[in-house]
DNA sequence: AAAAAATTTTACCATTTGGTAAATACACGA
DNA sequence: TCGTGTATTTACCAAATGGTAAAATTTTTT
C-alpha cells in the first residue's frame, strides 16, 4: 500500500534532487489551486519534469500530496513545541505569537496548503491531526492552565486562546488576497500586524492590578 | 456575455423553485470541495435535478459559482454595515464581533465558500472585493479612527483590528474540522468562543484608567 | 568498455467532466 | 381540450486528466 516507487535502499543523488524539485513544484501548485484544482501536468510544468517521470518518483497525485502534508507537519508544530514551561508565561505566549506570525510570512505556501486541507474537512489529514497535533495541543493547553492556576495569567480558556493565535496569525497568509486589496499603505503589513497582535494579546494576558 | 438562460421576463414558479434548489445544492458542494473539486454531476445529485436540466437554468458551472458569490456578498457585509457611528464605540465593536461569530455558526457554508475563494487568490471575486468590500472597509476604518481620535478607544490600528475580528470569528467555521478534533468538551464551542472573544476584544478596547 | 541498473521519453488509454442537440413530456391559458 | 411555450430527459461529444507500458537513454558498476 505504502509502496515507495524507487524500490528501497538509499536514494541516489538524482533521486534526492528530483524528488525535491517535484515536491517544491507541487507545493506551489497545490497551495494555489487546492488538491482537485491541481493537475499532474501543472506540477510537471512547474518542476520542469515530464509527467511520466514524476510518476516514476511518486505513486500518484495523492502520494505527492500526502508527502507534502507529512513534511509540513514538522515545521508546523515547531513554534508550539518551543513554548517553554520554564519561561515567563506572558512572554512565552507573546513570542509564540511572533513565531507563528513569522511563519505565515516565511511559509505562506505551507500555510495555504494546510488551510485548504482543513477547509475541505481534512480528508487526507485527520490522522495527522489526531496523532501529532492533538497531543501537543492538549499538552500546551494543560501548561497554560497551570500558569493560570498559579496566578501567572488571568483566567481564560486555553483552547480558545490558542485558536485565536492561530486564526490571527495565519490570516495574513491564508487571506493574503483580501489583505492585499484592503490594506492601505501596505508598505509593511507584517510589522503592523506584529505590533497589533502584540498589543491585543498583551492586553488579554495582562493581570489586573491588585493594589 | 452575461446571458440569462431563461430568456427574460418574470421567472415562473418552477423557475424560482429550481434555481433555488440548484443554488442550495451548489453551495453545499462548492463549500465542501472548492470550485475545481466540484462537479456538475455532484450538484445535480445533491439537487435532485439532472445535469442538462441544471444547464437549462444556468450558463454553466462558473455561472452558478458567480451567482453564489453575488448572493453571498449581501449577508456577508451586513454585520459590518450595522456598525453604528452613533452608538457607543466599545459596545458597537463588541456586538460586531458577536454578529460575525453568529454568522460563522449560522452560515458555515457561506463562510467556507468565501474562504476558499480568497485562499485561491480570489480569482472570481476580486471585483467584488474592490467594489463592495473595500469602500465599506475604508468607511468603517475611518469611523474607528475617529473614535480613537476622540479618546473613546485606545490607540490601535483599525485595519488590523478588523482583520483580527474576521480571523477569529471565521476560524470557527473555516477550520471547523480542526476545531472538532481538538476541542475537548465540545458541548458548546460557540458559547465558549463567544465568551473568549468578548474577553479578548474587551481587554484590547479597554481604556487605561487615568486616575 | 560492457553489462547492469537507473532514469527519461514516447505513445498510449480509460475515465471523468463540462457541455450540447434534439426529442419528449408537461403546464397552462384560450 | 387543444395549442403553445416551458421544462426535462436521452443520447451524445470533445477535451482534460490520472495513469501505464515499453522502448530509449543515461548513469553506474564491474
Amino acid at each position: 500500500m505504502t509502496k515507495q516507487t524507487p524500490p528501497a535502499k538509499k536514494p541516489s543523488r538524482i533521486q534526492t534532487r528530483n524528488r525535491k524539485m517535484i515536491l517544491d513544484a507541487a507545493l506551489e501548485v497545490f497551495s494555489r489551486h487546492g488538491y482537485r484544482g491541481t493537475t499532474l501536468d501543472q506540477i510537471a510544468a512547474e518542476a520542469g519534469i515530464s509527467k511520466p517521470n514524476i510518476l516514476y518518483y511518486f505513486d500518484g497525485k495523492e502520494d505527492i500530496h500526502v508527502t507534502l502534508l507529512n513534511r509540513l507537519m514538522e515545521s508546523w508544530l515547531d513554534p508550539m513545541i518551543k513554548l517553554d514551561a520554564a519561561g515567563d508565561p506572558r512572554s512565552e505566549i507573546l513570542s509564540y505569537v511572533q513565531r507563528k506570525l513569522d511563519m505565515a510570512r516565511d511559509l505562506p505556501q505551507e500555510s495555504r496548503l494546510f488551510a485548504g486541507e482543513i477547509l475541505q474537512g481534512a480528508p487526507r489529514m485527520s490522522p495527522h491531526l489526531e496523532r501529532h497535533l492533538k497531543p501537543l495541543f492538549d499538552e500546551k493547553c494543560a501548561l497554560i492552565q497551570r500558569w493560570i492556576d498559579q496566578g501567572a495569567l488571568p483566567p481564560l480558556d486555553p483552547q480558545h486562546l490558542i485558536f485565536s493565535i492561530w486564526a490571527t496569525t495565519q490570516h495574513y497568509a491564508d487571506f493574503d488576497a483580501q489583505v492585499q486589496v484592503l490594506a492601505s499603505h501596505a508598505s509593511d503589513t507584517h510589522a503592523q500586524a506584529s505590533a497589533h497582535l502584540a498589543q491585543m494579546f498583551g492586553a488579554l494576558l495582562a493581570l489586573p492590578k491588585t493594589p
